[in-house]
DNA sequence: AACTATTTATAAGA
DNA sequence: TTCTTATAAATAGTT
């Protein structure tokens, strides 16, 4: 989308590489955010660019979303089979959740 | 972006906001996609339906995207006090992992 | 599930 | 780097 048509290949240029990346991810997470407001979906990205610098965004928050994933009272259009292993899903994740906050809250800094 | 501009607010209609869902959700990941391909960005998405369907995209790996995340050698832009943050995240995370994994397993069923 | 009129995102350029 | 704009791409309403 833009004044010429792009390769779908990896940038090599490196500062053409860097504009691409924070644009696309502004749109990339922009993109979430209507999905949730439009549908009312919870959503949670962790995007990392190639330096390895992390980026989340997450409606209404990755503690949400991944409760909400994990809980099978909304999986009726599911089998028998994807219920039961959403169900094992259902365990606790306040480890990973701290420090995915924690990652949050970095790349909020920036 | 289509016949005529919408609000961005909750579609109401059960059947329209199950369609716009759909073609977001596509939408979203086929943007996130391309943000890996052409930048050699990392990426996680975790989606859930209003009804608690999970849908997970993610490149190359959910345990990639945590990985890099929460290495610091690639974070040489950042302050002491936010590369002090990062390595805080440099923990084990298996039992999250095995379980957004097993989400993802089941989105790609459906 | 396809189609297309439009809106939106964005690749180059300034 | 922030702003502009020509163009590609996504999608809202329709069939």
């Amino acid at each position: 989308m833009g004044r010429q048509k792009i390769e779908m290949k990896k940038i090599e240029k490196e500062d053409a590489h860097q504009v691409c990346f924070s644009k696309r991810r502004q749109g990339v997470f922009k993109k979430a955010s209507e999905l949730s407001t439009l549908c009312g979906a919870q959503i949670a990205i962790i995007v990392c660019s190639p330096g390895g610098k992390p980026y989340v965004f997450a409606h209404p928050s990755l503690d949400s979303v991944i409760n909400i994933c994990n809980s099978s009272s909304g999986s009726s259009s599911l089998s028998h089979h994807q219920e039961s292993r959403i169900h094992e899903l259902n365990k606790g994740h306040a480890d990973l959740l701290a420090r995915l906050d924690a990652a949050r809250a970095i790349s909020q800094e920036q």
